[in-house]
DNA sequence: TCAACTGTATTAATGCAATAATACAGTTAG
DNA sequence: CTAACTGTATTATTGCATTAATACAGTTGA
């Protein structure tokens, strides 16, 4: 069963991309794998404190991409190939570098700076304020 | 006067946080200084194709913010001290760094894959798809 | 002076995110 | 078998972001 024990809320995005985007940084990071069970809406919802149709939505979308099955009556699992997976790795970490580097250039930022940010906040106990 | 020319709005984040972010990141980088003068409301809100009233919010909250200040009839201009400068710059930055390291981390890349990954995007020509 | 600009304010309408309360059909474990 | 779970669907409501159409008061430059 996947956790959500390190999902933290933030706001400024809607709630159901964040769960989507958890979900999947996830399977990126061999935390959730291939046949992975799913928590049930109606559960998830409750842990974290959200409608049952935000949940709903976040794993719709997952569903549409093909990243996660679901069937009526049982709980839904996580669908996910080699090349898939390398597609969406491939695709979330340009998103979010190139996101990164946009903003600290836009501010002036120089390289050796940004790599010393990076550094800085490396080690740091982080709650993971995952946006977008 | 302040130029917009290299703002492209993003979907995704209220089109006024992206305004007021714009601002904020352009005053950092030393792009926008004190006493500049913004464009209108009118004016920024046909260049960008929004509506005026979302062009007043972004001011509103700058102005609450006492970044710029306005008074009827005349443009608004950009208000900053040193002291402010530097208390901006302090509090995006660290938001950008660890809201991308978070992500990064998330994801299960190591820190030498996310200095690459800086590098690689670094000097490319990106259109600054800033969000939040 | 005065026309053309500026900021500010108000009201109404639309769309999306999220909540709420149900209902129904299928699965699963005891 | 059956109770308790699952996914799915529907309808209504709330709040925020955005658009739209005005209106009014103050500033500016020719």
């Amino acid at each position: 069963m996947i956790s959500f024990e390190n999902f933290i809320m933030a706001d400024g995005s809607p709630i159901y991309l964040q769960i989507l985007l958890y979900i999947k940084r996830g399977i990126i990071a061999g935390i959730i794998c291939d046949g992975d069970e799913l928590p049930s809406r109606r559960v998830l919802s409750a842990l974290l404190g959200v409608n049952p149709n935000t949940v709903q939505k976040a794993y719709k979308l997952l569903e549409d991409e093909g990243l996660i099955a679901s069937r009526t009556g049982a709980k839904s699992c996580v669908v996910v190939t080699e090349a898939k997976l390398a597609e969406i790795r491939a695709e979330l970490l340009e998103a979010d570098a190139k996101d990164a580097v946009a903003k600290l250039k836009l501010m002036g930022v120089s390289q050796e700076e940004a790599h010393d940010l990076i550094r800085k906040y490396w080690d740091m106990e982080i709650s993971p304020e995952v946006q977008e």
